[in-house]
RNA sequence: GCGGGUGUAGCUCAGUUGGUUAGAGCGCCAGUUUGUGGCACUGGAGGCCGUGGGUUCAAUUCCCAUCACUCGCCCCA
């Protein structure tokens, strides 16, 4: 019975459901190419050392949640767990660096090995945008604007929070690296144990526990602003200013703190109550030691991935556009089915959405017609066919009139179907 | 990976203090209506009570395991 039910984590989408992905995939697109952000796919599968270099060996999607592959040759495959470094991958691998800057948008499955819960897939399918060579502010705010633009045309800003925070540059962070650790040292027995041990791997991390003690112990903590440099400051009041400015609302989270080490200077979440404990929908943030991380030239970057999943969780179906009515094409009888389908083959290359009905007498056809919500039935019977007509019978209304077949498109046309 | 909860019809859920034919609403199919749907009425189909094992004369019910979902932790979109 196992082979009846999808791998854990994986889900089929059903028709409603794939309408609300499409949906959000269209819109984010759209919105994306309004600010020139060009369409990018690249491949599900990617060597495991792209994710290994860019997304750090310590951090939980390298070291426990990554797909390996079965494969023939040497090097290990793994499935993406991200879309970021399988883009900036590609950009190397195409030799795009030479045209700076690069827009980029992407839709499509990530995987990652972790308990499934709400809002949280084995397969997840997510939707990013990426903003290659440009390292002025106004790049981050661009960004920002685009993720914003896109909850806001799903009708979903009012429901999110932006949190936002700076890491700083690589000199700010590697002081306050410095700083932070020192300082937990002297509460090293007071920390959580999970606490203790990030103190050796990722200590900036520490900063967002959940753990009660800890928190106690961060508010003496020193803070990242303080060691902020000149650069990294002016950077960060900027973008605060551009989202100002654009009247994006924000919010200040010097807790927050991004998982993967590509990123530096601008983080940001566009975060939710309404999904448990999976509060991020579109996240993201600078990144501009990744691509000379993986060996290529120093091109700084920013971007986001927004979850599909989680946005779809979100989207109630009144906020989808409503789907077209179609026309319904009703034969009294099996004999006129031919004349069935040559009047509704005429109709659709006139533009009409037209179902044919299959299968018994007149009642029972209406009754299918119903049921897949047809404005009209267009009835054909011996009579009709006799004498050249059509029976155009309101479905909402149940009016019905008979007009000849030539006549038909423009009757429709004029009851503004 | 760790801890808690749940699993009965397509869906939402009752129920069985272990006992013979396991129920409701919605949905589905058919009829009332062989050229008129929606509404109404009548009838019908559909369940190895998640799966495997154990205890028992007897298990959907109790026990164990497993799988899936779910909530929290970890982490992330």
């Amino acid at each position: 019975m196992a082979i009846l039910q999808p791998v854990r984590g994986t889900h089929d989408l059903l028709p409603p459901e794939c309408r609300k992905y499409s949906y959000i995939t269209d819109t984010a697109k759209k919105t994306a190419a309004s600010y020139g952000f060009a369409e990018i796919s690249t491949p599900i599968m990617e060597f495991m050392e792209v994710f290994k270099r860019t997304l750090g060996d310590e951090s939980d999607i390298v070291s426990k949640e990554m797909y390996e592959i079965a494969d023939r040759g040497d090097e290990p495959i793994v499935l993406r767990p991200e879309g970021t470094a399988g883009v900036a991958r590609a950009i190397m691998s195409n030799g795009l660096t030479q045209s700076m800057p690069l827009k980029y948008f992407y839709s499509g499955p990530m995987f990652r090995y972790e308990r499934p819960q709400k809002g949280r897939l084995r397969q997840l399918r997510q939707i990013g945008s990426e903003l290659f060579g440009v390292s002025d502010p106004v790049g981050d705010v661009e960004i920002i604007a685009l993720a914003y633009d896109i909850l806001t045309a799903l009708k979903l800003n009012q429901r999110v929070t932006l949190e936002i925070n700076t890491l700083g540059d690589d000199e700010s962070r590697k002081q306050y690296r410095h700083q932070l650790v020192t300082y937990l040292k002297d509460h090293h027995k007071s920390l959580s144990l999970e606490s203790q041990q990030r103190l050796e791997k990722n200590p900036l991390r520490i900063l967002d526990t959940k753990d009660e003690g800890d928190k106690k112990i961060l508010k003496k903590a020193p803070l990242l602003s303080d060691s902020l440099n000149g650069f990294s400051q002016e950077m960060f009041a900027k973008v605060l200013e551009g989202l100002k400015i654009l009247n994006i609302p924000f919010v200040l989270n010097p807790h927050l703190v991004r998982g993967l080490d590509y990123y530096c200077q601008i983080a940001f979440e566009f975060t939710t109550t309404e999904l448990g404990s999976q509060g991020a929908v579109i996240a993201g943030g600078r990144y501009d030691g990744l691509m000379a991380t993986m060996g290529g030239p120093s091109i700084p970057g920013v971007g986001w991935a927004g979850g599909i999943d989680r946005l779809a969780m979100m989207l109630r179906d009144e906020l989808l556009p409503s789907l077209k009515r179609p026309l319904a094409i009703v034969p009294t009888d099996e004999a006129f089915d031919i004349k069935g389908l040559e009047l509704a083959q005429y109709l659709r290359k006139e533009g009409f959405t037209v179902e044919m009905t299959y299968g018994g007498g007149l009642g029972k056809r209406l009754k299918k017609a119903n049921k897949i919500n047809a404005c009209y039935a267009l009835i054909l019977g011996e009579t009709e066919i006799a004498s050249g007509l059509v029976t155009i019978k309101s479905l909402d209304q149940g009016q019905q009139e008979q007009v000849p077949q030539t006549d038909v498109r423009r009757i429709l046309k004029e009851k503004g179907i």
